[in-house]
DNA sequence: GGAAATTTGTACGTATGTATT
DNA sequence: CAATACATACGTACAAATTTC
């Protein structure tokens, strides 16, 4: 019953540019895209088709319009805000549970294919946030964490595997942010230690172990706070959502 | 500080109500939706805001239009089309590995997590494989190995994990579709019993340990075949670094 | 407060593809 | 096959709402 179209619509024809004109990089997040009438002339369209294009990318995520002000580039993929918006109608359990498969995986994979820089890589954010426990900063050290698994991701050469993580993991950032604080800093770095030490010796499944190791920790934490319910508390502030994501 | 801007776009209104149409079931997959005036009328808006609303959504991957003809719903949900459009751009490979991912950790939710009707649905399941494979129909066992698949999945009760592994399942069907003609089903076949097996007893280290055991072997497909990997020709890079191992 | 820039929404006309008579 | 009706595709024009300066 499907059957192709041969020649894409007008309108997708624009869609495609522009989304073309954003993953390259020509129009960078955050940026001004130029006005209608401006890109009416550029592209050779009418007002009408230009603006289901742009209507199209503005509810794929990728735009974000605001009216008396300007259009403006949001996010370079449209996989990040679908995901986002789907793991939004789940709850914490289920979002961490997708969130730890991937980490394993990642970690399994990074023991095969990590190479010096990934190891040099690993080895400073391990630094970093040994240096944000002395100092008493939750927030750093947070922040060099997620450098961490970033870095793991980054070694397992697999691109899908790395856009899926970045999604998932920014949607769980904050009740992670949260278990920071009641949860002692130097248990989680200990474990990161020794994982770093399984990659380095290519120990996929000392890895995974240790990958086990802190997922468990962070499952006794959501026990003893009993949080049972949904990502609800921080999706209502999707209004002042800025322009970057 | 009164900020908040009160109300969306008539259009995005428009597209939510049309969206929650499709996922509520009233418009179901496959069917027509109202002409361009009716739509017009029931919900009192224009005809180009309602356009760009249907063009929203079918830029989405969510109803797709024929000149002509009318407008048709093409898939319940977001995810599924922007999901499957990144996945054309990786190599079979990388896309594999993270239905790896989720089929490891579904395998291991299902063990603490499955009843008896899972039970029974899985031991269905592998009934029918085996009555294909003494068939020797091969398409037919293909379908079974799915469901099988599927009720393990369906039985870790995490409909994030569910969802995300129809998608990818769909998009790599095709190459383990092929892989069934050169490798042994009864390979696959006692596999999977064992698996069955380790659910049942509730053993999640066992279930896992099955499940990366059948990956092995699809990853030996891959090798014998010289696969160089999807759609796209950085996906070689990634076989070979799968070789070195 | 006002003027300019920008997006939003509406109305109408023409062209083109599809199915039906 | 031809004619007709219908549905979507694309275009122009105008008025309104919002933000910025």
């Amino acid at each position: 019953m499907l059957k192709q179209t041969k020649r894409l619509s007008l309108v997708e024809q624009v869609a495609e540019q522009i989304e073309s004109l954003i993953s390259s990089g020509n129009w960078p997040v955050g940026s001004k895209i130029p006005a209608e009438p401006e890109l009416m002339e550029q592209l050779q369209v009418s007002r009408n088709t230009l603006r289901e294009a742009i209507r199209a990318l503005t509810h794929a995520g990728l735009l974000k319009t605001r009216q008396g002000d300007g259009t403006y580039v949001s996010s370079s993929s449209a996989l990040g805000p679908v995901l986002k918006k789907r793991i939004l109608r789940s709850g914490w359990l289920e979002t961490l549970e997708v969130r730890h498969a991937l980490e394993k995986e990642a970690a399994s994979l990074s023991a095969e294919r990590r190479d010096e820089d990934d190891l040099e890589r690993m080895a400073y954010c391990l630094e970093q946030s040994k240096i944000a426990i002395l100092a008493g900063e939750a927030d750093l050290y947070a922040r060099w964490d997620v450098e961490f698994h970033q870095a793991i991701f980054a070694s397992s050469r697999n691109g899908l595997l790395i856009e899926l993580y970045d999604y998932i993991s920014d949607s769980v950032q904050p009740i992670l942010v949260d278990m920071f604080h009641d949860v002692p800093f130097h248990s989680f770095h200990d474990n990161h230690t020794q994982l770093l030490e399984a990659i380095r010796k290519q120990d996929s499944e000392m890895a995974v172990e240790m990958v086990q190791q802190y997922i468990r920790e962070t499952q006794e934490h959501f026990k003893n706070q009993n949080i049972t319910g949904g990502h609800k508390q921080h999706g209502e502030d999707e209004f002042l959502n800025q322009i970057r994501t």
